[in-house]
DNA sequence: GCCGTTTTCGGCCCGACTGTTTTCAGTCG
């Protein structure tokens, strides 16, 4: 069985512990132990073979032999008995807003509900508010989550929810009560999926900006409505989350709700290493903490004024980290030694490869894209329109595609442009692994862009093997979109990523990391390993239309969260050296 | 179930809001 599978059974392990009533840190190992092998850059055969699971932080004895019955046989006995034990409705009703574990529970095993449609037949029959601990509240608040669970249950892609939060955000900053608001949560992070938008504002006078927030225009519904925090729901589906702060709290809660969860639960434990207890509220004396003897309530207290994060990590002997890497991937330990990455800016890009026309399947002409490369102020700009097995993108056989490279060479000399124009071709690797150009075509070309389109169906073997042929191929560039995959559309074709890794390292090739806010491809996750092995990225656009060429923005935030520094971007390079590496005269 | 510069046992992050209660459990992030 791969990875991904197994990662799947153990957070289905965690979900059906907690349904179970079963302790809630033995729920989080099992979590734990599936975000720790997700994050497994290496093939898993290897590092199982080599006997070296055990050795990852958050695996133990346990995981180890579970994970290794599954990857060898396929199956788990004790994921099998446990799985038989709950009837799947009730993993489902997880999804419900307001219920959990304990509540699912209790309707089991009171009423005998075991689907979502047993649940809303009983509160339609008034049976759930009767149960203790229920009430006719509750029980509304269920259907209408039944109803709207699908909404309820939605993520985002980051650039959506950018775009909606960003007048949330003016509108916060305009009101004379505001004296800080920031947005935090995943958008802050910039994680390439959004669940809900989190605001935080600095204020002593919460009460109007609650208002303001929970009366504004495009609200679907108010979920809470609480003196410090407030959740809505906005009519395209989007949730919003507002908490209002005192302003000497302000750095502290930007940092609680910045997350990620992960990563604050690593800052509270070594605060507490350092005989100090951290929250929302500040960085207080650990024996003061809520819940001990005679602790003040925590909002009565006042933390050490801070002017920034920065201090908050100072404090507890961090350097800053950034928010983009606050995933608990290494970001600690990196802090604690300062060697934490000098993050790529999206300054740093000089021009972008990977852009369409309409010669295939573009909006604009070369020219129109040159020029609007231009007023990026990019030094250079890729075109690289599709090959002719992607008939479906109007795809340019070699005919066209050498006559492209005419006319491009044509504007290159009148000068007409700041920005250079190199030739390129995104061209198909067809089902075999061969290239829909012959070599002497791609050796025509200035940058030749490999891609899958067509042909995604097969199981992981034959992809990678696909992958690994063009990247063998001597006259191409980079590898495209590794996965093909469409965020919350599409999932990727299976790939064995640790292979085609070592195969673009071997053939000294780049990996693209598809900027387009659909792709963000290949993932962040396997950047910071691939890179410090010295794999080289291009952050591309993806380009169809002029305006879309900004999409780099999000390849260069996708970027940071995978730790990478302006040397490990090829078009970070100037002109000149991009030009030598091209071998462009 | 995981983990260990005090520990191989006994911890494991912390607080707001809601709905149900009348001091709190459950859920959420």
């Amino acid at each position: 069985m791969e990875k991904a599978d197994i990662v799947d059974i153990l957070e289905e392990i965690a979900e059906l512990l907690e349904l179970k009533g079963e302790n809630a840190f033995k729920v989080r190992a099992y979590s734990g132990g599936a975000r720790a092998l997700e994050t497994l850059d290496e093939d898993l055969g290897t590092v199982i073979a080599e006997e070296r699971l055990g050795d990852i932080k958050g695996i133990g004895k346990a995981l180890v032999e579970k994970i290794t019955a599954l990857h060898e046989t396929g199956e788990l006995e004790y994921f099998d008995k446990l799985k038989a034990s709950v009837p799947p409705g009730m993993i489902e009703m997880l999804e419900i807003p307001g219920l959990g574990p304990k509540k699912i529970k209790k309707v089991h095993d009171e009423l005998g509900v075991e689907s979502i449609d047993a649940l809303a037949a009983a509160c339609r029959e008034d049976k759930i508010a009767g149960l203790a601990g229920f009430g006719q509240k509750t029980q509304e608040k269920i259907l209408a989550g039944i109803a709207n669970r699908e909404a309820y249950a939605a993520r985002h892609r980051w650039a959506d929810a950018e775009a909606v939060s960003l007048p949330i955000l003016e509108g916060l900053r305009k009101l004379k009560q505001v004296e800080r608001a920031e947005a935090a949560g995943s958008l802050r992070r910039k994680k390439e999926t959004v669940g809900d938008l989190d605001f935080l504002v600095a204020s002593t006078e919460p009460a109007p900006i609650m208002e303001w927030f929970t009366t504004q225009a495009g609200i679907a519904e108010v979920t809470a409505h609480g003196e410090t925090k407030s959740s809505i729901r906005l009519e395209g589906g989007m949730q919003a989350d507002l908490r209002v702060v005192p302003p000497a709290q302000f750095f502290y809660a930007l940092h609680h709700f910045t997350g990620s969860k992960e990563h604050n639960i690593r800052m509270r434990a070594r605060a507490l290493e350092r005989g100090l207890s951290l929250s929302e509220w500040g960085l207080f004396p650990e024996d003061t903490r809520a819940g001990k003897d005679n602790a003040p309530k925590p909002s009565e207290r006042d933390p050490e004024p801070i002017d920034g994060e920065q201090e908050l990590f100072k404090k507890l002997e961090l350097a800053y980290i950034p928010p983009e890497l606050r995933e608990d991937r290494g970001e600690l330990e990196a802090a604690e030694k300062d060697k934490l990455p000098k993050l790529v800016e999206p300054e740093d890009i000089r021009g972008v490869f990977h852009n369409h026309t309409t010669a295939s399947d573009g909006r604009a002409t070369l020219e129109e894209m040159v020029q609007a490369a231009q007023e990026l102020g990019f030094d250079y700009l890729g075109i690289a329109d599709h090959s002719k097995a992607s008939f479906q993108a109007n795809g340019l056989d070699a005919d066209r595609l050498l006559k492209q490279c005419e006319a491009i060479k044509a504007l290159n000399e009148t000068k007409q442009f700041k920005t250079f124009v190199f030739t390129g071709s995104e061209v198909d690797i067809l089902s075999d692994g061969s290239l829909d150009f012959p070599d002497e075509v791609l050796k025509q070309l200035d940058c030749v862009v490999a891609s899958i389109h067509a042909g995604m169906t097969n199981d992981e073997a034959a992809m990678t093997k696909r992958l690994v042929a063009a990247l063998e191929n001597e006259h191409v560039t980079m590898l495209g979109h590794m996965t093909g995959r469409l965020l919350l559309k599409r999932e990727g074709y299976p790939v064995n990523v640790a292979k085609v890794i070592d195969a673009a390292l071997a053939n000294g090739k780049i990996i693209e990391l598809n900027a387009n806010p659909w792709r963000l491809d290949m993932d962040w996750r396997h950047w910071h390993k691939a890179a410090e092995r010295g794999l080289l990225t291009s952050i591309n656009p993806d380009a169809h239309a002029p305006d879309q060429l900004a999409f780099y923005k999000n390849g260069v935030y996708a970027a940071r969260k995978g730790w990478l520094e302006a040397r490990h971007v090829f078009n970070t390079r100037s002109l000149p050296e991009v030009k030598k590496y091209l071998g462009v005269k």
